[in-house]
DNA sequence: GTTGAGCGTT
């Protein structure tokens, strides 16, 4: 007898995706004053899908304060591009990446 | 061409 359902699936998802938006972020600090989101995402985007990447930076001086937020879609590619990116040298600095902490006052439903 | 430990957002 033929299995309809002993098919390998095309489209396998074995790997983890995080919730929504308050997991698989990681906290990127020490960043040079010249580097940028599209930099940081650049850099970190060989590692796994990004879906979002920030700077922190002042809304009204314009200036960076030298960390951002790189958000992953997977949670195994974001701790992966953690131990990758950790202790690296961008622009000639060498920058700090850590799991971000979730954010306080949202709501965190499961 | 602007400072240096850090967990943030119009």
């Amino acid at each position: 007898m033929s299995s309809l359902f002993g098919r390998k699936s095309a489209g396998n998802f074995s790997r983890l995706f995080c919730s929504r938006r308050f997991s698989c972020q990681l906290f990127v600090s020490r960043l040079s004053f010249y580097t940028t989101e599209e930099e940081l995402k650049k850099a970190f985007s060989p590692f796994g899908k990004i879906t979002e990447a920030r700077l922190v930076q002042d809304y009204t001086s314009k200036h960076h304060k030298g960390f951002g937020f790189v958000t992953f879609e997977s949670e195994s590619d974001a701790q992966k591009a953690l131990q990758a990116m950790n202790n690296r040298m961008i622009r000639g600095r060498l920058i700090f990446v850590e799991v971000a902490k979730p954010v306080t006052g949202e709501k965190r439903t499961l």
